[in-house]
DNA sequence: CAGAGAAAAATTTGATCATATTGTCTAGGG
DNA sequence: CCCTAGACAATATGATCAAATTTTTCTCTG
């Protein structure tokens, strides 16, 4: 007993914990998310059996997760595909955007600290550079990152589980458009919520994200009309 | 070739279409919709299985859909439970659900057809019926169906799924509390809710059930916290 | 004889299961 | 009290079956 060597959690531990099913939703997730699958696309089981390395059990069940989340969609003929949206759907997605993401940047402001929108702030610096070298990938990503990390201060989480399948619902078409007029570069309201959350006000925090989505749908809806 | 036998749809089809992973999940979302399961009751793979007489991939896949609806919650030990909500959740479901069913409510009130209207007012009746009786299961059932058959009026896809993820979270709850106390008697906001739905009055709808849900929601709210 | 269309075969894809593997919890020995 | 063995439950695999789609073949008409 001259050394112990208990070691309740390896220290080379990290790699294998988690179940296998969850990472494929994550993979799967962020490829819709990050428009790696384009809307109307349709997903074959064997096909991210084998794109993925993993087992059917795992994929399976990632696909019933994200269609369960409205991320996919599955068939009269139990065939699944990544949906194609309709202007009236967007529409209603807009609104409910609306209706949920204003009132948790509303209390994200409330809550967050002074170094968490020093976070904030560095993402979107992060997006300003993405914007001006035309990297929609790292656009995407971004932008994703800047409203997930606000509202996850807001310290709801219901409604934060929604507006992530909200999210999750607009990449594919949130991407198309992107892929068509590169990275949409209209005035930031980004760094009108980071001055709201300095001030600690709530109200133009819900302001200026409300303003943001509507920006964005409102561009996501022409270029959906033109086609 | 006197005779051809060829049948491509025997007559007798009909019963086994669906598949089992869609069957499971109805069933096990009957059971937690309708309070067959109480919050924090834990679940095991094995004893669906063996309750449901299904495979496990099946009630495998369907544990993972609810629990991407929220409607069971996974810990980080693997074990799956029914999720037992404090009043911190209860509030904010509370506050989704004022942020969507009223719309839905309103946007059902211009499209509704008359017909539809009958049956909901038949379905009232019932609910009153059941509260004289004391039948928790069957107010249960009743107010659900009153509830979900108004909003699919509403012909909005996307919040609909989102009205019916959110009741599926509050259900355990709304059975326990009704277990505790019998059926809430309480003045029925379902006739004021009807009478503005035949003026075609979408903003009287909207608010009817509004307070509705106010009302339901307090009452859990109160038995709640006197545990 | 060319081509449209229907039937049939082949292929792809999804659904399900039995089983092996891995991870968690529990109770008893050191 | 910590540790370890074993019981138990979840995870993951690959095989098998069934449904659906595509391709091929064949026939009949113009």
């Amino acid at each position: 007993m001259s050394v112990l060597y208990s070691s309740p959690m390896p220290l080379a531990a990290a790699s294998s914990n988690p179940p296998l099913h969850q990472l494929a939703y994550e993979k799967i997730r962020d490829m819709i998310l990050y428009g790696d699958l384009a809307p109307g696309q349709p997903i074959t089981i064997h096909g991210l059996v084998s794109s993925l390395g993993l087992g059917m059990t795992p994929v399976r069940e990632a696909i019933r997760r994200l269609t369960a989340e409205g991320a996919l969609q599955s068939t009269d003929t139990r065939r699944v595909l990544v949906p194609m949206l309709h202007v009236r759907q967007l529409d209603e997605l807009s609104h409910l955007r609306l209706a949920i993401e204003p009132h948790l940047a509303g209390l994200a402001a409330e809550r967050i600290s002074p170094e968490a929108i020093d976070g904030l702030e560095a993402i979107d610096k992060g997006l300003d550079d993405a914007i001006g070298a035309g990297d929609v990938q790292s656009y995407l990503r971004l932008n994703y990152a800047f409203h997930r990390t606000l509202y996850a201060h807001s310290d709801s989480e219901i409604a934060l589980s929604m507006a992530d399948a909200l999210w999750l619902r607009a990449g594919p078409s949130l991407r198309v458009v992107c892929g068509r007029y590169g990275t949409l570069n209209l005035p930031d309201m980004h760094e009108e919520t980071i001055a709201a959350l300095r001030k600690r006000d709530a109200d133009a925090a819900a302001s200026a994200i409300a303003a943001d989505i509507r920006q964005g749908h409102s561009q996501i809806r022409r270029s959906l009309s033109e086609a």
